[in-house]
DNA sequence: GCTCCATTTATGTATATACATTATTGAGTC
DNA sequence: GACTCAATAATGTATATACATAAATGGAGC
């Protein structure tokens, strides 16, 4: 048996994405509600508070609640944790460990990290599923905020992997460029020169202390990146 | 004053954020949280749950609540409606409509925009922001789902930018790749050939109903898309 | 040690009620 | 007609209470 609630949001939701409440729309009153479902006010409240955090509705005092009106195509980008995904469907997935420096955070270091000062582990790495390239990775983890990481083997375990799993992060940004592969990168990805990557970039904090930064390179043909929304 | 389900809902994210409490962290049960805030069961409950529906914590019958992994680098990524997104900034737009076509599906037609028959609005354009070009814009729209963009005048309103304040949608795919430009698109956007580009394709619809299909190019050096996500 | 089962404990759902908050409405006044 | 202000109608918050549900726990029996 579903919960009541429950019940009144798919009913709700359903009438949104049929097309039948259009944005702007006002939907009936909590009071309206009570009596369609025979139920008490709180009931209702919960269907609709799930449906206002979700950003499917607006609520105004006195004025009623209403289809709210998407603004942006909002997308849920998740970018995955590559080992955990690949080895989830049955293929092989190898890491390659190119370079891995402990040192004092250099001028470039400091702006790719935006930290002010301190060390950090800097990793150079690459990706193989099924043995093919996927994608380099370019690491840097401030030792100041995961002094832990020092002690990692970054050889057997992906940094990626290592850090979702132990170091929980509050706030990332992530930029998405394209450009042409350099000689090191069409070298290290088996692609021509020039061939298209895909470049994703992410900084990581936890409340005002930056974790890491992470640059990652796909080739352009082989890797897409992909988003599903459900409003 | 800050409602009291808030202040209770912040302490637990602020706990959470500043490391105290990990992933998989079983945190304190209603009952002890009504003692600590001298509240009732249901404004712990209240805050509780918006935190479990926002991902932030899992709670398991008897065994209590738990702050929850996060599985994967979300980011809430804003596709943002062009026009509005440059002219916001003080920059000026233009629209250059090269190709508008009424057409029965044909075959390529129908894989990309994803139905089995039926009429549809070709549309071919590029967007100049500042007068350089911006993008490429290959648009399909749906006439049987949208009839109305029949008569719509495309070249003085971005196909985005009108779909998006005329036609609500509900479930969106996002496909984003990298690609070298060949000649046409290094001609359309002022970039030499093999210029690696960053492709945006975009499936829109309604309920099981096709809206749209887009697919932007954008000359990969001059643009990123940025995502930021904040737990 | 193992299995089974009743107990316990935590969350999950729902009700009835009360008062707070706030934007709209509308009546009264100038 | 335009302004003011109080009444009103909607959501927002919170309490106290009750029973449902599910899983961990611990004890009885083998």
């Amino acid at each position: 048996m579903t919960p009541l609630h429950r019940r009144i949001r798919r009913d709700i939701e359903s009438r949104i994405m049929s097309g039948e409440w259009r944005p702007g729309h006002r939907i009936p009153t909590e009071a309206e509600w009570m009596d369609a479902y025979g139920c008490s006010r709180m009931t209702v409240n919960k269907a609709l508070r799930a449906l206002v955090q979700s950003g499917l509705l607006e609520s105004r005092k006195r004025a009623g609640t209403f289809v709210a009106a998407p603004r942006f195509h909002r997308a849920a980008l998740e970018i995955p944790d590559i080992r955990a995904e690949v080895e989830g469907q049955g293929l092989s997935y190898r890491l390659d460990l190119i370079r891995r420096e402990r040192r004092r955070a250099s001028a470039e270091d400091k702006a790719l990290l935006r930290v002010p000062d301190g060390d950090l582990l800097a990793l150079e790495c690459r990706h193989f599923v099924q043995d093919l390239p996927y994608a380099t990775e370019t690491r840097l983890i401030n030792l100041r905020a995961v002094p832990e990481a020092a002690e990692v083997d970054f050889s057997a375990e992906p940094p990626g992997s290592w850090l979702l799993a132990h170091v929980p992060w509050t706030e990332a940004e992530h930029r998405i460029t394209a450009l042409n592969a350099g000689p090191e990168t069409a070298d290290a990805l088996d692609v021509p020169q020039n061939a298209a990557c895909l470049a994703l970039e992410r900084w990581t904090w936890r409340g005002g202390e930056r974790i890491t930064y992470a640059r990652l390179l796909y080739p352009g043909e082989r890797y897409a990146l992909v988003a599903h929304f459900n409003a």
